[in-house]
DNA sequence: GCCTGCGCTCATATTTTAAC
DNA sequence: GTTAAAATATGAGCGCAGGC
């Protein structure tokens, strides 16, 4: 048996997996998994295919016996450290998938899978409108106006959503630039990083972590999805418990900051359907490029600074607004887990 | 204490879109 | 044309606040 490529749709599509065997059992949406897999997209991982991901943890924790980790490849390591956070955030999968059949397997990540779709789905559909009162002038509407229910005049076609979606570097108030955005012959790939992602929408080539990340938009998007629509720009009013208190989260991960980025961007954009094989948007690239700088460990400095500012902005009374969290100290935490779970998918080598 | 309204998450059904 | 994925519409239900 191979490893399957979990940032590739194809083997979910039609059920065309070739691990996929039998008659299947039907995804409830009242189990647990499900739950979790909601929190888990938005927080941890979230473009991604888990059944190929939980059948591919399941073979590397045999192989990585007798290979190291850090002898795979770098998309195959990362991948693995997903599927080590996932054991980590739910006790007892450990067992299950070991004990389980290839059938269970899947099972446990089409459960997660729909979770983290369902989470997905709802956030587009909700960033989507509320996005147009967060980019509106203040005291005026937006000219041309934008549609709440329609995309087609946003992205590059409108002024004020190619604005902030233009590349940082490039000059959207140059007509030759933005005529060429417009058109498609200037083609803006995942890599490059909308304006948008930066505090006053200013870039400094010179320094360029100065404000990266650290935009009101994003802010808005974040306490929108995680503590509550209502807690955006007024005093909270929500009276039933917002995604992060329903699941127990305290601090802002990084995950969570490309996912919350990649959804913004999103809105923005005259596309009406997420697809992560999308080329035009390439949210994929875009969610995988934040990660490659925020898991980068020659960063940990400005990670650690960004982290705490995010903590103060999302979770002003939690303690991680007031501690910063190191990076380095959570890389060793997992390569600690790491040790953990070998050990313990192989107790008799242990 | 009970009732009601509100803001929210989540589940389900249906429709739309896109890949094959 | 078929199928799966994603978007959308709708409603159930939770939990808190405020009025009685």
């Amino acid at each position: 048996m191979t490893t399957q490529d979990t940032t590739s749709s194809v083997p979910n599509k039609r059920g065309s997996s070739a691990l996929q065997m039998g008659p299947r059992k039907k995804a409830s949406s009242s189990d647990p998994l499900v739950s979790h897999g909601r929190h888990f997209g938005r927080t941890v991982f979230a473009l991604c295919n888990y059944p190929s991901l939980l059948t591919n943890g399941v073979l590397r924790l045999e192989q990585i016996e007798d290979i190291p980790l850090e002898d795979f490849p770098a998309e195959e390591r990362r991948e693995h450290r997903v599927f080590e956070q996932l054991l980590e955030s739910y006790p007892g999968l450990l067992e299950r998938l070991k004990d389980g059949s290839e059938e269970e397997i899947l099972h446990v990540g089409e459960l997660i899978g729909k979770g983290a779709a369902g989470a997905r789905g709802d956030d587009t559909k909700t960033l989507k409108s509320a996005i147009l009162d967060w980019i509106s002038p203040k005291g005026e509407a937006i000219r041309p106006p934008l549609h709440r229910n329609s995309k087609i005049d946003r992205g590059f076609n409108h002024d004020l959503t190619g604005s902030l979606l233009c590349p940082a570097g490039l000059d959207w108030n140059d007509p030759q630039t933005k005529e060429k955005l417009r058109s498609g012959e200037m083609l803006v790939c995942g890599d490059q990083w909308p304006i948008f992602l930066y505090a006053h929408h200013a870039y400094d080539p010179e320094d360029p972590w100065c404000g990266l990340l650290r935009s009101r938009l994003l802010v808005y998007a974040y306490k929108h999805v995680f503590t509550s629509p209502s807690s955006v720009d007024r005093e909270p009013k929500a009276t039933r418990s917002g995604n992060a208190r329903l699941h127990g989260m305290n601090s802002v991960t990084i995950a969570s900051l490309a996912y919350i980025a990649t959804q913004v961007r999103f809105a923005l954009s005259s596309s009406s359907v997420f697809s992560r094989t999308d080329t035009t948007t390439d949210s994929e690239t875009f969610y995988h490029s934040l990660l490659d700088l925020l898991e980068d460990p020659e960063e940990y400095k400005e990670i650690d600074e960004l982290l705490t500012w995010w903590n103060r902005q999302v979770f002003p009374t939690s303690s991680a607004a007031k501690r910063p969290i190191s990076a380095n100290s959570a890389l060793s935490k997992i390569r600690q887990k790491r040790m953990a779970l070998k050990q313990a998918s192989n107790p008799v080598s242990s």
